[in-house]
DNA sequence: GAGAGAAACGGTACTGCGTACCATATACGC
DNA sequence: GCGTATATGGTACGCAGTACCGTTTCTCTC
């Protein structure tokens, strides 16, 4: 019963965690609790940190699957559900994830090792689309630029729901998937949808800006 | 001459990391190239890893001294000095600054190590934003998209300097950070400045566009 | 259901980081 | 010169993580 196990010692883990704090729990004293020896606990997990988060490698692998399908005609929607399928994996935590939060705030180590596994996602959706946008000059500094927003909205978000300031999670990363992805070039779709413009000037005169986005667009 | 042993202990850690590696170089050994005792390396430096780093804590100082003079008018400009602050310091380190790049890029640890570090300036810009962005619905999220959007900017630039494929890291990094500040809201002059215009949209009608332009521009 | 092979487990010993504590030497103020 | 603060060296300890070996338990096959 190899998975029983693993369970048990996140649990007793966790509890203790939460009893008597990280720092002050030895993994001598997981491993009684959960009624097995020291070395099985290292038989399960490489540090003592990883008892506490989930299984990213499975989830990194999932996300990678989801982009790696997708072009740069369908790089957008890839985005949205890449991110989706994270937020979902948490959602479906429940306390565990709220528990974990709780943690992470409080203690160094585990704030840093989440740091390290948030970077790797950054890694893997930069990486997509980087290859999406092919060789335009600025294409790396806009893939680093967008992974990263893609990941602080998640982010935001998540933080929310773990706070319990946020009702609707997905409601909410849809919304902020929006800004995180304003960068990106418009989708090659030349069907009539509504038309977005953002406008940054250091003038407020109406018509200068108006000749300047004529120019623009005629002459390009 | 507590300056000459820490500068001693740098020196020697950097060196024998580069020799035989950071896992299989002790801090005994450190202590011993340096001329003093292990328990002298722990008083200057708390863990093996802070060695490699500069120091964080006086730069975040500074960096903080210098948003924390700024107001909502003044913040843009208080952003791109505060990040010159940073760059400029990894400039004067030199070549010491692409040795730790060489580490950080091949330990685990360090690396990860850094990316708790970065984190802190993401908090301390966004924490400014959050000030400067007033109570807008949308202000924390505004401030965590353009704080981790400037510090990606960067830590685009400077990366591509510690691999020597950016002749002038100062002209790369404000032209990065105008994307980098793309959201904020304008600045409230109204002089002629050059008119800068981002278009994103579904159709290429050029009137239909302008039309959106002027209505935007018109009614806010 | 009995035996062979594989997988999981427990125990011991070791390296090395980081901490606590005590003892000593050197610099500085009166 | 003398007392004090500060930098240092040494020893001992707790605990994370690794390596190795022997034992138990599961599983497949006949």
């Amino acid at each position: 019963m190899v998975a029983a196990t693993h369970r048990r010692l996140v649990d007793a883990a966790m509890a203790l965690f939460a009893e008597q704090g990280f720092d002050s729990t030895s993994i001598e004293e997981v491993a009684a609790r959960a009624g097995v020896g020291r070395t099985t606990f290292f038989r399960h997990f490489p540090t003592k940190e990883d008892v506490v988060f989930p299984d990213h490698q499975g989830l990194l692998q999932r996300v990678d699957a989801r982009l790696a399908t997708a072009t740069a005609a369908t790089g957008r929607t890839a985005l949205e559900e890449a991110t989706s399928i994270v937020l979902e994996h948490y959602l479906a935590e429940g306390e565990t994830a709220r528990q974990r939060y709780r943690l992470t705030r409080t203690v160094a180590p585990l704030r840093h090792r989440e740091l390290a596994s948030v970077h790797r996602y950054f890694r893997l959706f930069s990486g997509h689309l980087r290859r999406w946008l092919g060789d335009r000059p600025d294409a790396a500094l806009l893939a680093e630029l967008t992974a990263s927003s893609i990941i602080t909205a998640h982010n935001h978000v998540l933080r929310g729901w773990l706070r319990g300031e946020v009702e609707d999670p997905r409601v909410a990363l849809t919304a902020v998937l929006e800004q995180a992805l304003s960068r990106l070039p418009g989708e090659t779709a030349t069907e009539a949808a509504p038309v977005t413009v953002v406008v940054t000037t250091g003038s407020r005169d109406v018509e200068t800006i108006l000749g300047e986005v004529r120019r623009a667009l005629l002459e390009p």
